[in-house]
DNA sequence: GCTGATGAAGG
DNA sequence: TCCCTTCATCAGCG
């Protein structure tokens, strides 16, 4: 080591075995990197942030970590340098990792961080030397959920087990000092509370204080809304907020800092260095590849956002603040004390007094009760949901500068899925009251502008320049047709399931010539119409093929193993006892129960399971899974042998290349699932890098800004309409599918709420 | 303060 | 043998 460069090595408080390995600098100048960086000669680099918060576009950087891995030394594993956040300092540091892969933890949002401090943003897209170790744990865990006992992805998790059972020392000093930090803060409103007869835990009570990455966040929504707030209470509770903001880590004295995230490239590096290898010998090398660059893809979609209409969002909060306040009224009204409905346990007590015992106070129970308490309960739940995960959170996103931006967990999922928070926006409006009742008397869809609280999807709205529509390509029914597939795949295609998307068996009318699938050119003509809209394709009974309505064909099934005559399919059905089934309840019931049942049997459901969340009786769901196995006695088969494959290898490995390897064989029976979502998944995302290569080849300004597990949205560029075909075609090729793809084009040029089929 | 259960959503 | 998720809140435990 350099005499020269001894000043800048940092002592650190906190060590562990693994981390003292390191040699540790705090640095100012990009020389005592530079110098290091030509000695050692490094292949692997990391990178690390530390922000002022997780917005994506309004938090800053404050501190960086930038180390590496010393190639075949053994004394010392690497080095790494911390240095305060500048520009300059910062670009040369990322040009210099250009000669290496450069590591980081989730390393998209330090990305974002680095734009948000000032790195030039073409840079940061031109980046192909990047790799997440989040995604290399992915792809070297087992498939197990964590709702199973499986892995988490977080960085202090899998260290703590697999690295250094003291990982979490270093974040818990952090969080220690935040505390302090924050502890003065709050002695300061505890003071002036006081002196006006209130108290910070009877603050709480009345407001929500809500958690952002384990930072309370004290807000303006109420929580127990009996209390009465004093407007003097209020005032000193408003000024409180705005002069003293709660701590983020960038008040964190940086001594503590440093060691932190000091610890973090070590830890990350070490990550790196164990899961590579599995990796490798899993041979997943091809979907490290292309999640490497779909994470490129990824940072440029998120920093896109969706505009949105604040006016309306505000409003849309009051509405339901004013139905909310309405209905807790008359709730404590007819129980005779206030309560939040959130309390199982005191809504458990008061069903008590009643003479009902329960043990839950969920939604099954309550829709049983029929009465008012249980209806207003039900109501209330839903409503504050509503009101606290999507109207608020938006604004709280959309306050900067009016854009929702979301995150996408790409690497969360086990099957492959992205995961974000925008998934989980109900597509349905929510109605007051009255507007239910006059639905019910005027027809769905028909209620009134008054009626409505809050529709999510007319809060998103096109931009007004010159972006002005949104274009929404989404893969029709994509799991079934590529579950369809698996069982061509197995050489035993399942009749029912492939008739329900192209005309499998069947020949042409006029020729006589059979349909064929196994081409892309004679695949694609299965949907040929005769001059009078017909197809021209015809089953083995000489009718014109039409898809079949699997869901249907289940509940016919279902209703033939319950010793029901069929009259006429799918319309009239007799019985030796019980009363005969007509079209209308045959839609109404029976197609229903069908539905959920192939979802939830393509899932390893079965009749016990059924028969509680259908709410049906046992020997109905026992028909159920009857009718299922005699309708797709193919999937069924499928379904065996992926649990079969999965026992006798350990692993299994969907049509992307993506492996799913299990130790604990009991949960075999999920992967069959897997392989279907992981492939529909994994395929999207070569959507994604399709798409963005299509628009960088064609020069075309339209972008990206979203996707759902099966849709992707586009905000279309003024003058480029002729993309919409071009983009529906490359989504439609799916080489290694035998079934045909469909995707369905919308287009909105107001909000997403009021997207049309596009022709 | 953390964990698990519960329940509101999406596919 | 009901799949993959996100987010918010409460109850029970230490």
């Amino acid at each position: 080591m350099g005499d020269n460069m001894a000043d800048t090595l940092s002592k650190i408080k906190l060590e562990t075995p693994i981390t003292s390995k390191y040699l540790k600098y705090h640095i100012t100048s990009f020389d005592e990197i530079k110098k290091w960086f030509d000695i050692d000669k490094p292949l692997l680099t990391v990178i690390d942030s530390e922000t002022t918060g997780l917005h994506i576009k309004k938090d800053k950087p404050f501190m960086w970590v930038f180390g590496w891995r010393i190639p075949e030394c053994i004394a010392i594993k690497g080095r790494v340098f911390s240095f305060n956040h500048d520009t300059e300092l910062l670009h040369k540091v990322l040009e210099l990792s250009k000669s290496t892969t450069l590591i980081g933890h989730n390393i998209k949002y330090d990305l974002h961080m680095a734009i948000n401090g000032g790195v030039n943003e073409q840079f940061i897209y031109s980046f192909s030397h990047i790799t997440d170790t989040m995604g290399l744990c992915r792809l070297s865990f087992n498939s197990v959920s964590v709702r199973d006992g499986g892995d988490s992805l977080a960085l202090k998790e899998v260290t703590k087990k697999y690295i250094d059972k003291n990982a979490d020392l270093f974040e818990k000093s952090v969080k220690q000092e935040l505390r302090n930090i924050n502890d003065i803060k709050r002695k300061i409103l505890l003071k002036q509370l006081k002196e006006l007869g209130w108290s910070v835990g009877k603050l709480k009570d009345a407001y929500k204080i809500k958690s952002r990455n384990g930072i309370e966040v004290f807000t303006f929504e109420r929580n127990q809304r009996w209390i009465e707030v004093p407007e003097e209470v209020q005032k000193v509770y408003s000024n409180w907020i705005k002069n003293y903001p709660l701590a983020t880590y960038a008040e964190v004295s940086d001594d503590v800092i440093k060691e932190y995230i000091h610890s973090d490239v070590i830890y990350t590096l070490e990550v790196f260095e164990r899961q590579y290898p599995i990796v490798k010998a899993r041979q997943q090398f091809k979907i490290l590849k292309q999640e490497n660059r779909l994470l490129i893809d990824l940072l440029k979609m998120e920093r896109v956002g969706l505009k949105v209409d604040m006016n309306y969002l505000k409003d849309s909060f009051n509405k339901c603040e004013s139905e909310i306040n309405k209905l807790y009224k008359e709730l404590w009204e007819l129980i005779g004390q206030k309560i939040t409905v959130a309390q199982s346990k005191v809504i458990a007590d008061y069903y008590k007094t009643l003479g009902v015992e329960t043990e839950t106070t969920d939604k099954k129970f309550l829709n049983n009760q029929n009465n008012r308490v249980a209806q207003i309960i039900t109501r209330l739940r839903r409503l504050e949901k509503w009101q606290s995960t999507y109207i608020s959170r938006i604004i709280e996103v959309a306050e900067y500068d009016g854009r929702f931006y979301t995150t996408y967990n790409q690497f969360n999922t086990i099957s492959g899925r992205l995961g974000s928070d925008s998934q989980q926006f109900p597509k349905e409006r929510i109605l007051t009251e009255q507007g239910e009742k006059y639905e019910l008397e005027h027809g769905l869809g028909k209620a009134l502008d008054k009626h409505i609280i809050f529709s999510p999807r007319q809060a998103f709205t096109v931009d007004d320049n010159d972006y002005n529509r949104i274009v929404y390509f989404d893969l029709s029914q994509i799991e079934l047709r590529v579950q369809a597939n698996y069982t061509i795949l197995l050489d035993k295609p399942d009749k029912n399931l492939c008739r329900a998307y192209m005309p499998y068996q069947c020949r042409h009318y006029l020729t006589g010539e059979d349909y064929i699938y196994t081409d892309e050119f004679n695949r694609n003509r299965w949907n040929e119409k005769d001059s009078e809209g017909n197809s021209v394709w015809v089953t083995e009974d000489n009718k014109r093929w039409t898809p079949t309505d699997v869901h249907s064909e289940t509940a016919h099934n279902c209703l033939l193993a319950l010793d029901y005559r069929c009259k006429e399919k799918y319309k009239l059905y007799t019985h030796y006892r019980d009363a005969s089934v007509d079209e209308k309840s045959f839609k109404k019931f029976w197609r229903y129960i069908g539905k959920m049942f192939n979802f939830m049997r393509n899932y390893g459901g079965g009749s016990a399971k059924a028969a509680e969340a259908l709410e049906i009786e046992m020997y109905i769901a026992d028909a159920l899974v009857e009718g299922w196995s005699k309708t797709f006695p193919e999937v069924a088969n499928y379904q065996n042998k992926v649990t079969y494959l999965m026992n006798r290898q350990g692993y299994v490995t969907n049509m992307l290349g993506r492996s799913y390897y299990l130790t604990n064989k009991d949960r075999s029976y999920k992967v069959a699932n897997y392989l279907v979502q992981g492939s529909c998944s994994d395929r999207f995302k070569d959507y994604i890098i399709e798409i963005n290569d299509f628009f960088l080849l064609n020069n075309c300004k339209s972008r990206i800004v979203m996707n759902i597990h099966d849709e992707i949205q586009i905000s279309l560029y003024k003058e480029e309409e002729w993309i919409i075909p071009e983009i529906k075609k490359i989504m439609e090729v799916v080489k290694w599918s035998k079934v045909p793809i469909v995707v369905d084009v919308e287009v909105t040029d107001t909000t997403w709420a009021n997207k049309k089929e596009y022709n």
